[in-house]
RNA sequence: UGUCCGAUGGUGUAAUGGUAGCACAAGGCCCUUUGAAGGCCUUUGUCAUGGUUCGAAUCCAUGUCGGACAACCA
């Protein structure tokens, strides 16, 4: 009956906006191979909003025989770091591996591309190269696309523009510049002479000027009513070293004019991005068209970014969480970055069955968190080992159990997986079980143990409390009860029915751990609503730590693996993790029928 | 204000002029050596008003509401 498929979800797509498309250009032949990118700008680690966009894109590739390059947009110095560049290549190999690694595209590393002549005209292209195409894996490597190593074809590229008398230098203060574009007025410097402009723009490159004094405009309309074509900046100055370039470069160019060209540069079919783009979609088109480019054209298409409540996912904010210490770090288990997500133990298959199965469209909507929390469920479920560890111990003996005896229970590792086998437990006369298990004054529809009250221990005995001991201050330090010796598995009385079943750990065999129990980062679930500060609406229950009593076997439990503390929640070990000391992350609990059952009563 | 975009149960998403379906959530029952999982069942929806049509969630018009953009960021 087991079903070794059963832990890998589909992960396949329904079709969307996007999806329909792209089948229709297949269909029509547009393209020899449909091409995406996903292109971070390397400014911040990546989060569960790109982990859609990738998703989206290598899926994309995948269900369409296509390739998709990873790309660097990384053509502001300022902002961009090389942490930054390794932690998105971690992540996305961590989230497409065994899905979508045989569509990556990279490029071997250094190589930027080549002139090449398309219809008599001269051109330049960087095709990819998938890991499995490399025929020496020893001597070549590969690496990320970058969008600054087409600063040179860039940079040629505007001064195709200006030579078309189609861009000129600006010497407008930025304040102004911005002043003139909104209110529909032509910049002084627009009528300047092709050479001028070319004198002005070489001398821009050559580091004559000081940031913010000139940039290079796009000559479209300044009266146009989409603001993104009133002679938008195509380059400005910046004195700075790039994380990528080093200091070759003191003129950049801005997204706009690098993102549709790089997108030219490698071949892309299909440039897909979020919703805030749309209204620059006519200055991508209008920037290709103006250079008179030989080969096909990329085009841009928008989707709604992923918005999950409960969620902050916005790199400034990230950022301030970061820095201001409310969390440990990029990869802090509380945090929707991938590598705080890969942390807290959910896994790739989890995060993509969710990043699909939200859906593509163009409707601006909050995703309940439910729906990722229910994914995560749903994997974990089928793949984690079942294991008995106790929280919040309170002491049982078990007074007609000989003190000095011990024995070996058979323990299933997987309901759900025959395959994955059994386990030994060893059970004793004294043990600890849940405090929340116990309730001296149960309230109704209770079965778990209460004094007089049965209870059946996991893969044990069946067992009555008969006396409640308390310290001086009232608290219940011990429960003595007694074992119906005859109800273990294959015992005479083994068929008893009993309410309630716990899970247990013998005081003797413990091992001792700490557990880091995580919840959600927030208490509402859309944290800005309304203008609100989302550091006003912290969860100040977001990480309790406890040192917990765990069934010895975890002290073996592998970083890779997954567990099920049973009745408890889903959990794993932690990179913090030492022989000495075990550290668990909870990933998320158990669906609990209790909790809302209790309310209601 | 301008440009562009959007609107299907509580939430998210299908239906591409022909039976409004799926998932999550919620509720009920069953099962249970995990109050998990699983099984069965239920509730709730096409923004509004007109038009085209034998037939409209879908096409058209108007309105309403919502979103994105208006950085020398991406």
């Amino acid at each position: 009956m087991s079903n070794p498929d059963a832990s890998a979800p589909p992960a396949v797509a329904p079709s969307d906006f996007i999806r329909d498309l792209v089948a229709q250009h297949v269909a029509e032949g547009r393209h020899p191979r449909i091409h995406t990118r996903f292109p971070p700008e390397p400014n911040g680690y990546l989060h569960i909003g790109h982990a859609k966009s990738i998703c989206l894109n290598f899926g994309i590739a995948r269900e369409f025989g296509g390739i998709c390059n990873l790309r660097m947009d990384d053509t502001n110095p300022a902002k961009e770091e090389a942490e930054y560049v390794e932690s998105i290549q971690a992540d996305v190999n961590w989230l497409l591996a065994g899905w979508a690694d045989d569509k990556l595209g990279l490029k071997p590393k250094g190589a930027t591309p080549a002139a090449q002549t398309v219809n008599g005209k001269s051109d330049c292209h960087l095709a990819p190269v998938l890991k499995s195409e490399i025929r020496n894996p020893k001597s070549e490597i590969l690496e990320p696309f970058y969008a600054s190593d087409y600063f040179p074809q860039i940079h040629a590229y505007a001064l195709t523009l200006i030579e078309k008398d189609k861009a000129f230098v600006c010497d407008l203060a930025p304040d102004d510049t911005d002043e003139y574009r909104r209110t529909a007025k032509e910049s002084p410097f627009r009528d300047r002479s092709i050479a001028e402009n070319l004198d002005l723009f070489a001398r821009m490159k050559a580091g004559e000027f000081p940031d913010g004094t000139r940039v290079l405009r796009a000559k479209i309309d300044v009266a146009a009513p989409n603001i993104w074509l009133r002679d938008p900046l195509l380059y400005r100055i910046r004195h700075a070293s790039h994380h990528h370039t080093g200091d070759q470069w003191c003129i950049y160019p801005m997204y706009d004019f690098a993102h549709c060209l790089s997108d030219y540069l490698e071949g892309i079919t299909h440039s897909i991005c979020t919703l805030e783009f749309e209204v620059h979609r006519p200055l991508y088109d209008w920037i290709l068209t103006a250079l008179d480019l030989p080969r096909a054209l990329p085009h841009q298409y928008e989707f709604a970014k992923l918005i999950p409540s409960y969620m902050i996912v916005s790199k400034r904010k990230l950022i301030a969480l970061v820095n201001d210490g409310v969390v440990t770090g990029w990869d802090d288990p509380r945090l929707p970055t991938i590598s705080g997500i890969r942390r807290r133990g959910v896994t790739p298959e989890a995060l993509r069955a969710f990043a699909i199965g939200v859906g593509v469209t163009k409707f601006v909507s909050v995703t309940d968190i439910a729906v990722y929390e229910h994914a995560i469920r749903e994997d974990l479920n089928n793949r984690a080992l079942r294991r008995l560890a106790v929280l919040h111990p309170i002491k049982v003996v078990i007074t007609n159990y000989h003190a000095g005896q011990t024995e070996e229970l058979d323990a299933i590792n997987n309901p759900q997986d025959e395959t994955a086998g059994k386990r030994k437990v060893p059970f004793s006369r004294e043990l600890f079980i849940e405090r929340d298990d116990f309730a001296e004054v149960p309230p109704p529809k209770y079965f778990r143990l209460k004094p007089g009250g049965e209870v059946r221990l996991k893969y044990a005995y069946i067992i009555k409390c008969d006396e409640v001991v308390k310290d001086a201050a009232g608290n219940v330090t011990e429960l003595r009860c007694t074992a119906d010796l005859d109800s273990k598995t294959g015992g005479a009385n083994s068929a008893r029915k009993v309410k309630g079943t716990l899970h247990w750990v013998s005081a003797a065999h413990a091992v001792d751990a700490e557990v880091r129990l995580y919840d959600r980062l927030f208490t509402e679930a859309e944290p800005e609503a309304d203008g609100r500060e989302f550091k006003t609406v912290l969860n100040p229950r977001s990480l309790e730590v406890i040192t917990a009593k765990l069934e010895p076997s975890l002290k073996e439990a592998a970083p890779e693996a997954r567990y099920q503390f049973e009745r408890l929640g889903y959990f794993c070990l932690d990179k913090d993790s030492t022989l000495e000391k075990p550290v668990f992350n909870r990933t998320i609990s158990l669906k609990d029928a209790w909790v809302k059952a209790a309310v209601k009563a």
